[in-house]
Order: C-alpha cells, then sequence, then structure tokens
DNA sequence: ACGAGATTGTTACGGCCGTAACAATCACCT
DNA sequence: AGGTGATTGTTACGGCCGTAACAATCTCGT
C-alpha cells in the first residue's frame, strides 16, 4: 500500500518552501494570500491536464473543444459571440475552436435569419453522441478529483468559489 | 454606484441554468459535481487571464514566464528538469519558456559542474528586479482578487484546495 | 434617408503547452 | 571495462488563446 505525503509531491513542498520564504519578508509580501493564489491555479492546471490527457485527447478530441460542445447541448444553436462572453474568452478564440469542431464534423454554422452577420454555431449528431459520451465520463473523473472532501465540503469549496466570482474586481479597479 | 448581480455576469448565469438542466437529468449527471469543477476552473481562468492583462503585459512579459522567474528568485539556480516536476509542466515547456526569458536578458543558461547534460537556469540582475517589481504588483491584485471573503473563509478555502492537491488521483486510477 | 458608431465574425501573428522523437550523457549491473 | 537502461535538454509539430486589424452589417439619432 502506497502512502504518498506532501514530501512526495514537489509541487506541494514547492508551495510549503515559497510560503516560508514569504513569511521572513515584509509586506506586500503575503503568505497566506500567495498559498491561496498558487493552490487555485495550480490545482485548476492540474484538473485541465487530467482530463485532457485521460479523457478527451484519448478519444481524439479537446478540454476546450468539449466545454464548447457542452454549451451548445445545453443551450441549442448559439452565436459565436454570446459563446465568448459566457466564456470570458475571445471572439477569435471561439471561431479557432469552431474550425477544428467543423473540420472534424462534430458542429456546423448556420446563417440567422435576422441578422446577415450573425453565424450560429450549432451540434451535429455525431457531436451530440460525442458530447453525451465524453460527459459521462468526464463527470465520473470530477467527482474522482474531490472525493477526498465530504459533501458539506465541497459545498463550501463551491460557495467560497461562487462568492469570488460573483464580487470579481473590475478591468481597471485597483 | 453600481451593483452587479449573477444576472449582469453571463457566465455565473450560464452556470446556473446548467446546475438546472443537470438536475433533470439521471446519473452519472451530478448538478453539484459539475458546478464545483466549473466554477474552480472559470475563477482560475479569469485570475490569470487578469494577471496576464493586468500586471505582466504590460510590463512586456507574460505570468508563465513571471512564475518561473519567480521560482528562481526563491529557489536560485535550478535546473529545468526540477522546474517541470515543481511546475507539473513538460520538459519541453520549460525550455521553451527559458528560451524567451533568456531572448529578452531576464534568465541565462549556466552549465552544471557535475552533469555535462544538465544545463541551471539562473536569474540575471535585470531579471531580479523585474521579479520583484511585478512581485508586489502581482500580490497586490492577489489581495483584491479575494478581497470578498474573510480571512477565515480564505483560509478554508485554502486548506480545501490542498485537501484536494494531496488526493488527488493517479494517472491510471479510476 | 443618411451617416456616425457599434457589433459580428474572421484572419494574421506571437506566445504558451503537450506529445513524440532525438542525441548526449549518466548510472548501474555484470 | 562494457553495455543496457534511464535521464537531460532540445527540436518539430499541432492545438489553444489573446491582441489587433479588417470588412460586412446593424443601430440609432438627426
Amino acid at each position: 500500500m502506497r502512502k504518498t505525503s506532501a514530501v512526495d509531491r514537489p509541487d506541494l513542498k514547492y508551495a510549503a518552501y515559497a510560503r516560508e520564504r514569504l513569511a521572513e519578508m515584509p509586506p506586500p509580501a503575503d503568505p497566506e494570500g500567495f498559498a491561496l493564489a498558487y493552490h487555485l491555479l495550480h490545482l485548476s492546471y492540474l484538473v485541465v491536464a487530467d482530463l485532457e490527457s485521460q479523457i478527451h485527447r484519448p478519444r481524439g478530441w479537446t478540454l476546450p473543444g468539449f466545454r464548447l460542445m457542452f454549451k451548445l447541448w445545453l443551450l441549442g444553436p448559439t452565436q459565436p459571440a454570446r459563446l465568448a462572453e459566457i466564456s470570458a474568452m475571445s471572439r477569435a478564440a471561439v471561431t479557432n475552436a469552431v474550425n477544428t469542431l467543423e473540420r472534424d464534423g462534430l458542429v456546423e454554422r448556420r446563417p440567422v435569419p435576422d441578422d446577415r452577420r450573425a453565424v450560429a454555431a450549432a451540434l451535429t449528431p455525431k457531436g451530440e453522441q460525442a458530447v453525451q459520451e465524453a460527459f459521462a465520463d468526464q463527470t465520473r473523473r470530477e467527482q474522482q478529483w474531490f472525493a477526498a472532501l465530504s459533501p458539506d465540503e465541497r459545498s463550501t469549496l463551491t460557495e467560497l468559489l461562487v462568492r469570488v466570482l460573483a464580487s470579481r474586481p473590475g478591468d481597471t479597479e485597483g
């Protein structure tokens, strides 16, 4: 039975060391602020890399592609501009993602009747099946990631994240 | 005085809608698991994009470049392979990052006496000054991001993230 | 009706990241 | 001493993302 501790994890060991070093420094150094930001970004990075390599790449797709298709699955045909603001991405990134998905036959572009500038991205039947299959796998993998927390703890974590998201600083504040 | 609510935030509005839709679906659909993973990845994405555009790009650098230099600042001259495992990145990504930083005169490569394969990346004086300046700005910006939480709440959030990180699933588990 | 300003989607360019393949070097066992 | 296997750093290639610039189209006030 293999037991893993913080010492076996170079990233956690580094974070602990950095926190100690920052504790010796004068403000604005902030050991606890550093730890919060570091662990948040690092965990997200690991989850993204894991979902990408374990779930989506073996199927020949990507996580960003899946996330876009998942939105189309829930929302139906949607304009790139709306997908961009939902995802907080640039319109150019959506264009590129739709290009790749369209090339693979998972998504198609449709004209919008009322606006000749606009285009709506929509799932093809192949894309819809692809989303449903990957969705089940991704859900199970996400559950594994957070299995170490109790339901109450998971709920607390979600609530704290949402509070930060709802209060996020504007582009020029500060 | 501008008041912002969830309805003004297309991303939060989408997350709430998705959660409702998933609640109507049979397992393995998991509305709360989805919300946790979605908000975690989304918040991280926003913080990364914000630090990049507000702090580092105006100075002519990038967030990944800063994070690498910050590690060198704390650790001293370090081999790319060690930077890669600390950061959970590939060695190729470190090579590319060091190339860019070296081109800009912020980092230099040094031979390692005991191992002729190895190279150590080290901050130049220009790089060291750059890290210190950006560090102060980044710290303040991170504090703004989490100002909506009390110190206790921030501590709880950090602890929950660390628990997940320490228990993370292996490459092939599940 | 018309023109200024905003919006939509696209393209070009550069940076970041992973995988895969490679040569050079090291470690270790026989 | 020799040879197998592992490690180090690099390069090539493709995907993702942002910014900036662009043409086409829509909106709205006059």
